[in-house]
DNA sequence: GTAACCTTGACACGATCGTGGTAAGGTTAC
DNA sequence: GTAACCTTACCACGATCGTGTCAAGGTTAC
């Protein structure tokens, strides 16, 4: 059985298994299930679990967010829409983004990477080396 | 002058000038400023501003979701990174979403769908019909 | 010039997000 | 068969979101 359970899942990716639950509510991960309905994390999970926490932290992500992302790819009629919206911008001549979301928008990175920070240190790292 | 002011424009379109301003914020609807530094909305913003309107109640968005599609779009890098991560789905014949996933989904959409409903009857309707 | 409006900034408050814990019960491995 | 692990479902708690209100001061219209 080349899969982990949730809790070894949880000591190689750095998540909690809290979080993969969640995780897996946001469509962002969901494992295989075992005929007794334990979650099985194969190594793509694993892997794409690794990958979304660099995800988040290189761009100051919420998980909401990439979850929102995910839907609007999933959902054509919800993604047209939001484009389109966003296209129809009125005409503004060099558009200068105002400094005000700028600072808001680096304030919010800086937090959720200090948070990352703190966070990586807890990220133990042995057990079977599945990948 | 064709252009309204905050207050008139919080009027036109049934959002109040506090959520205009907060709609500044996430960069969703910038209005040009007076040489004195008043908002002045002209037609261009106020129809965003009602479709903005529509499109948070038709699909059960947050502003925070658009702005985000928003940043998206604007972020080449950003844009790229999360969609790669969303297309190396791991290999799961006929993907069936989670149950869960659904029904939370549509919960949230419901909530949303009353509070739209909620807020409907305080959108009066009168002032310059500058559209 | 003054009344009515606008600006930013702060405090507030319920709802949701991100996380952890715990309880009651089923599954797996040996 | 039993110890160790898993499941779902709750309660909790600080942080952020969406929104309102108020204060101190500048702008606009007449």
């Amino acid at each position: 059985m080349d899969a982990l359970t949730i809790n070894e899942a949880a000591e190689t990716t750095g998540w909690s298994p809290r979080m993969l639950r969640y995780i897996e509510r946001m469509g962002l991960v969901e494992p295989e299930r075992s005929t007794g309905g334990y979650r099985l994390y194969g190594p793509g999970e694993l892997q794409r679990l690794r990958t979304l926490r660099g995800l988040l932290d290189e761009h100051g992500l919420a998980l909401g967010e990439v979850g929102f992302a995910r839907r609007m790819q999933h959902d054509d009629a919800l993604r047209t829409t939001v484009e389109d919206w966003l296209e129809a911008e009125p005409s503004r001549p060099a558009h200068v983004p105002a400094d005000d979301w700028l600072t808001w928008e680096q304030d919010k990175h800086e937090r959720l990477v200090a948070e990352a920070a703190r966070r990586a240190d807890t990220t133990a790292s042995n057990l079977t080396e599945t990948l």
